[in-house]
RNA sequence: GCGCUCAUAGCUCAGAUGGAUAGAGCAACGGACUUCUAAUCCGUAGGUCGCAGGUUCGAAUCCUGCUGAGCGCGCCA
């Protein structure tokens, strides 16, 4: 990776002239970035600001230092720059081997081991089982399967779980909804108000569950009617629902049912753990934990009076079976009406004597809508399944990893079903179908993209650019997994997209009178397609041949 | 009332631990195809980064207050 060989010979000249410190003593202290302004060159550091307070020199000073100790091999040229940045312009031999990097390299160029191979669970969705997936649940799907994907190109054992809250009052409802409309199918008189869930969706549920076991179904025990009732509901259900994020190209390892939790055992045993500790205590008949030793701003009920473990006791056991299981971070994405848990989850987790810096809480906030006809089938909801229709599944993940998890987005299902809306995707997948198409007239021609000494051809600023843009893709993933944002991928292959164009446009590709140039930006134009299709795989996007 | 999140071009949004002249797409306007896909390229115009203070060499970014929007504050799940 050419930003990390930056950063270490940066390094080599910092020990060099003896100005390493804490805070600059490994090559991940060494930011780097790709400057504004072409003229600057095409990396740049600032690192002489790091270092300035430790080493008491100004910055502008400490620039001119490194810069004439910087080893020169790759560099055309180092400049110090005022206020106090270091201005790095490759040689073009060096970006050249980008190239030949990335052809030998094609199933895997961009990944790198920064992760280490730790373990790190992802869980996200995890909607109750209840209803069919809405397209606030699909923006979560989108986001938390991106994020998966990018750790794991950055080196991290990635595991992708939905947890799935089958016990409490809502699957009680669940099945009392389901038993009503089958006593509906069976001709008897119900009251729609008896529902707890409305949606027609159970009808077809309704008529499986009395297919597959008839009217006897309704003479058993109530207990064991509903039983039967639920665990079949809740199987459709699941289906469904996985079968939903299929579609939207959104697979998970594991569903965790809380059930299980239950079954086991693991929710009272560590209510007696918390107990042992002594993080709860009994009050009114209840149990509680002591949260506010932990900076929440209440105590929170564990079990109530009545016996039932609390939701929030039963979520404390399930993040207990995730440090059991061996994740090192665990990142649990939740939809904006739960951010009022992540501090006694936080709590939770440091009380029982987990790091509360590995379990990482990120938000999601909410989409709503504008122009869109809300569905009488379902009630206010719409869903993924509803929105795959109307746009498809490219379109529409597009749509959500251009918008950074905080923005509180308004969808607009009329724009985005439009072009303008969708063009920046079209840009995309056009700079991929265009190189594809490009290559196979090559081959007409018999030119075929060129590995070898003939890359030195490639000189030209448009040339130049496009390969600089191709070395900064292991980069930019190890950033945008760093920091969790799926949208740097987009802003990148948007530029990269935009100088592939530039260059295409500018300069002639096919000339059989110049095979070795043909062959050295067939190459080039070989290299920024497999970079394309990489990207637009993390994205869960499609890479087409041809438009 | 308290808390979390957000506010950047007409619209939809980017903006790397605080860094150099705040960017892109759409919309508007003006150019470029008898030649590799014009779903493209080149250019013009468009901004008090919600408002007011503060921190410092430097703030869209950090802090405080205010305004506006979304969400949350149960022995619900």
């Amino acid at each position: 990776m050419v930003t990390d060989k930056i950063r270490e010979i940066i390094l080599d000249a910092i020990i060099k002239l003896g100005f390493a410190s804490d805070a600059v003593s490994g090559i991940y202290d060494i930011p780097i970035e790709t400057p504004k302004v072409r003229e600057f060159g095409h990396y740049s550091s600032n690192v002489p600001f790091s270092l300035a307070a430790s080493i008491k020199k100004p910055p502008y000073d400490i620039a001119v230092a490194l810069a004439a100790s910087i080893d020169m091999s790759m560099f055309e040229k180092v400049e110090p720059a005022r206020p106090g940045f270091i201005n790095f312009t490759l040689k073009p031999a060096a970006l050249q081997d980008v190239i030949i990097e990335i052809n030998d390299n094609k199933n895997s160029y961009g990944r790198s081991d920064y992760g280490n191979g730790r373990k790190v669970q992802v869980e996200f969705v995890s909607a109750n089982p209840t209803g069919p997936l809405s397209v606030g649940h699909g923006r979560i799907a989108v986001y938390g399967d991106t994020v998966a994907r990018l750790l794991d190109a950055a080196g991290f054992a990635v595991h992708k779980e939905f947890y799935v809250n089958d016990a409490g009052n809502q699957i009680n409802n669940l099945a009392s909804s389901v038993e009503l409309r089958i006593r509906e199918l069976l001709g008897e008189p119900v009251d729609p108000e008896q529902l707890g869930y409305k949606g027609e969706y159970l009808i077809a549920y309704a008529r499986e569950i009395l297919e597959e076991n008839g009217q006897a179904l309704l003479d058993k025990d109530e207990q064991e009617r509903r039983a039967i009732i639920a665990e079949s509901s809740i199987s459709k259900m699941l289906a469904d629902q996985a079968n939903t994020l299929k579609h939207f190209g959104v697979e998970f390892d594991t569903w965790f049912r809380e059930r299980e939790l239950h079954k086991s055992g693991i929710v009272e045993k560590t209510l007696e753990i918390m107990k042992e500790k002594g993080l709860a205590y009994e009050e009114d008949g209840a149990h509680w934990f002591s949260s506010t030793d932990f900076e929440d701003e209440k105590d929170r009920v564990l079990k109530k009076s009545c016996g039932t473990p609390t939701y929030f006791l039963a979520d404390i056991a399930y993040h207990r079976n995730k440090y059991e299981r061996g994740f090192e971070t665990i990142i649990d994405i939740w939809g904006a009406d739960h951010h009022g848990y992540i501090e006694r989850m936080k709590a939770a987790v440091g009380a029982l004597g987990f790091d509360p810096a590995s379990l990482e809480i990120l938000i999601v906030q909410f989409v709503r809508f504008k122009n869109v006809k809300m569905s009488k089938r379902l009630g206010n909801i719409v869903t993924i399944d509803d929105l795959i229709d109307e746009v498809g599944a490219d379109v529409a993940r597009f749509f959500f990893l251009t918008r950074s998890r905080d923005s509180h987005l308004e969808f607009d299902l009329k724009l985005a079903g439009e072009k303008s809306e969708a063009n920046p995707l079209f840009y995309l997948q056009y700079a991929h179908a265009r190189i594809h198409s490009l290559i196979a007239k090559a081959e007409e021609k018999n030119l075929r993209p060129m590995f070898g000494s003939e890359l030195s051809l490639l000189t030209d600023q448009r040339e130049l650019q496009l390969m600089k843009q191709l070395a900064d893709f292991p980069w930019e993933i190890q950033s945008a997994a760093k920091s969790r944002e799926p949208v740097r991928i987009i802003s990148y292959l948007s530029r990269l997209a935009g100088d592939f164009h530039a260059f295409y446009h500018d300069l002639r590709v096919i000339s059989p009178e110049e095979p070795l140039m043909s062959g050295a930006r067939l190459a080039l134009s070989k290299a920024t397609g497999s970079v394309l299709a990489r990207g637009l795989d993390f994205l869960g996007v499609s890479a087409p041949e041809s438009m």
